[in-house]
RNA sequence: GGGGAGGUUCCCGAGUGGUCAAAGGGAACAGACUGUAAAUCUGUCGGCUCAGCCUUCGAAGGUUCGAAUCCUUCCCUCCCCA
C-alpha cells in the first residue's frame, strides 16, 4: 500500500470517532513527516474503571501504535493528589500514593485489552511525579507568568461556575497548568482526549510553543449517552459498558440500551463497516432487538473473542428469552436436606443482605424452588441435591447436600 | 473582622413539640406486562428474635410525660459586606 492511501485510510478511520481536531492541517503534516510520533495519554488514576467510551481513544492509539508510533502512558500520579476539578463541584479526597499504585495497575490491566504495552518501541509508561515532585517553586513560578488570570477562567466550567457565583478555589486553577507542563516535558507530538480536557491539553499547546516546542495535535472524540440513555457513561451513575465487566454483563448492558442508541454505539464503539450500518439503520425499525444483539455480539468479538460473543447470546436468548434455567449457576453447598426458606436464602448471599431486605424479597414473590413459589420466609422446606432455588430476576443457585 | 442562611433516611427535598422510621420526587429492588428498549400499573425501600421492639434527622449535653422540631456548647457548609 502507497503512503498515501495508508494516510487516507488512517485519518478515513478516525473521522469515525473523532469529534474534533486542532488541527487537521498539522496532524496530516506530523502523518507525513514520517516522524515516529509521541502519543501522549494522561490518565487520573482516581478511579480505574475504564469503559467502552475511553476505549474509543485507545483504539485510535492502538491503530497508531500499529503503525510504528508510540504511546506514552502518563499515569498522573502527582496531579491525582490534587484532583482534577473537571466537571466536579467538590473537592476530592486525598489518595494515597499506595491507592494510585493500586489504581494504576488496575487501569493498566484495563488498557491492556486494547493497547500494547509489549513492546517498549510502542509504549513507555511515566508518571508526573518524575518532574512535579522535585520541581523548583522558582521554576513554577515562571509557568505561572506566562498565563494569565483571563485565559484561565475563560475555560466554560470556570465561567459556569462564576455565573452561578461558586468557588473556584486556586489549586484547579493550577491543574490544568500542570497537565499542560507534561505535554512539554514528554515531547507530546499528540494526544487523543475527551473533549472535557480540551482546554486542559490546549494549556500544553501553550507551553509547548512558548517552550519553542512544536504544540501537539489534539485530537477530541465522539461521546454518546450511556446505556440509560441519560448522561454520558460514568461508573458513579452505573450506565456504562467497562473494559472490566465479563462478557455476559457486556451483553446484558447492551441490552439495556435504549433502541435509539443503537446506530451510534455501531458507529463508535465498533469496526462494523460504514456500509453495512447504512444497511441496518434501513432494517432497525423492523427489528431492533436483532441489531441490539448484534451490537452485543460485535462489542464482546472487540474485547474477548467470536466465541464467547455467540455463547453469550446464546445464554441470554435462553435464559431471558425463552427463560430456561441456566446452567451455569453457582452452586451452594449445603449440610442438610431440611431447611427454614430464609436460612437457605441468607446462605446464598453469605449474609450480605439484611434479613429485613430478604424478608421482602419473599413478601414479594421473588423466591422460587425449582419454580414453586414460597413466599413465607420461615416456612420449612426440603430440598436434595440438584435443586435450583431462583431470588428475583437474576439470581440463580444449586443446592449441592455435602455429607457431614 | 461584620452580617445572614443552613446541616433530615442512597441523592434531591418537605417537615418546627406528640397522629414521624419521617411528605414528595429520583435512584434502587420485587411483582405484572415485555424485547434485561421505551411506556405503563402495583408494591417495597433503617435494623431486628418483625402485628412488637430497637436505632436514626451534623455532634455532645439539657428542658419536657414526650424532641428531627425548644435551649446550650461544639463541628461543618454556604451566601453577603469589608
Amino acid at each position: 500500500m502507497s503512503a498515501s492511501n495508508a494516510k487516507k485510510q488512517l485519518l478515513e478511520s478516525f473521522s469515525r470517532t473523532t469529534d474534533e481536531i486542532f488541527s487537521l492541517n498539522e496532524f496530516e503534516e506530523l502523518i507525513d513527516s514520517k516522524k515516529k510520533i509521541r502519543i501522549k495519554y494522561g490518565v487520573d488514576v482516581t478511579s480505574p474503571y475504564l469503559h467502552i467510551g475511553h476505549a474509543v481513544n485507545l483504539w485510535m492509539m492502538r491503530e497508531l501504535q500499529d503503525l510504528g508510533h508510540k504511546v506514552v502512558f502518563l499515569i498522573g500520579d502527582f496531579t491525582t493528589q490534587i484532583g482534577d476539578p473537571t466537571g466536579r463541584n467538590n473537592t476530592r479526597p486525598i489518595i494515597p500514593q499506595s491507592e494510585i499504585d493500586k489504581n494504576a495497575e488496575e487501569f493498566i490491566r484495563q488498557a491492556k485489552m486494547v493497547l500494547r504495552f509489549d513492546d517498549p518501541d510502542l509504549l513507555e509508561v511515566r508518571r508526573n511525579s518524575e518532574w512535579f515532585s522535585k520541581y523548583q517553586l522558582s521554576e513554577f513560578l515562571k509557568l505561572l507568568s506566562m498565563v494569565t488570570h483571563s485565559r484561565l477562567i475563560s475555560r466554560d466550567m470556570f465561567q459556569r461556575r462564576i455565573k452561578n457565583q461558586e468557588d473556584i478555589y486556586l489549586h484547579e486553577m493550577i491543574y490544568p497548568i500542570l497537565q499542560g507542563y507534561d505535554s512539554y516535558v514528554l515531547e507530546s507530538d499528540l494526544t487523543i482526549i475527551g473533549s472535557d480536557q480540551l482546554f486542559n491539553e490546549m494549556l500544553g499547546r501553550f507551553y509547548q510553543q512558548r517552550f519553542g516546542q512544536k504544540p501537539q495535535v489534539i485530537i477530541t472524540t465522539k461521546i454518546t449517552q450511556g446505556i440509560d440513555g441519560k448522561a454520558k457513561q460514568s461508573k458513579s451513575l452505573d450506565n456504562y459498558i467497562g473494559l472490566g465487566h465479563s462478557s455476559r454483563d457486556k451483553f446484558g448492558r447492551c441490552m439495556k440500551v435504549p433502541d435509539e442508541l443503537i446506530l451510534d454505539y455501531l458507529k463508535i464503539y465498533t469496526k462494523v463497516p460504514k456500509e453495512e450500518i447504512h444497511m441496518i439503520e434501513k432494517e432497525i425499525v423492523r427489528d431492533p432487538m436483532r441489531w441490539k444483539k448484534f451490537l452485543a455480539e460485535e462489542i464482546i468479538k472487540r474485547y474477548h473473542d467470536e466465541t464467547s460473543a455467540k455463547n453469550e447470546r446464546e445464554w441470554f436468548e435462553n435464559t431471558f428469552s425463552k427463560k430456561i434455567t441456566p446452567k451455569d449457576i453457582p452452586v451452594l453447598e449445603i449440610g442438610g436436606s431440611q431447611w427454614v426458606a430464609i436460612d437457605l436464602v441468607n446462605k446464598y448471599f453469605d449474609n450480605s443482605k439484611s434479613s429485613s431486605e430478604v424478608r421482602r424479597l419473599f413478601k414479594q414473590g421473588a423466591v422460587s424452588v425449582n419454580g414453586e413459589n414460597i413466599s413465607l420466609f420461615d416456612a420449612s422446606i426440603e430440598i436434595m441435591t440438584g435443586d435450583v432455588v431462583k431470588v428475583g430476576k437474576r439470581n440463580w443457585f444449586k443446592i449441592k447436600i455435602v455429607g457431614n
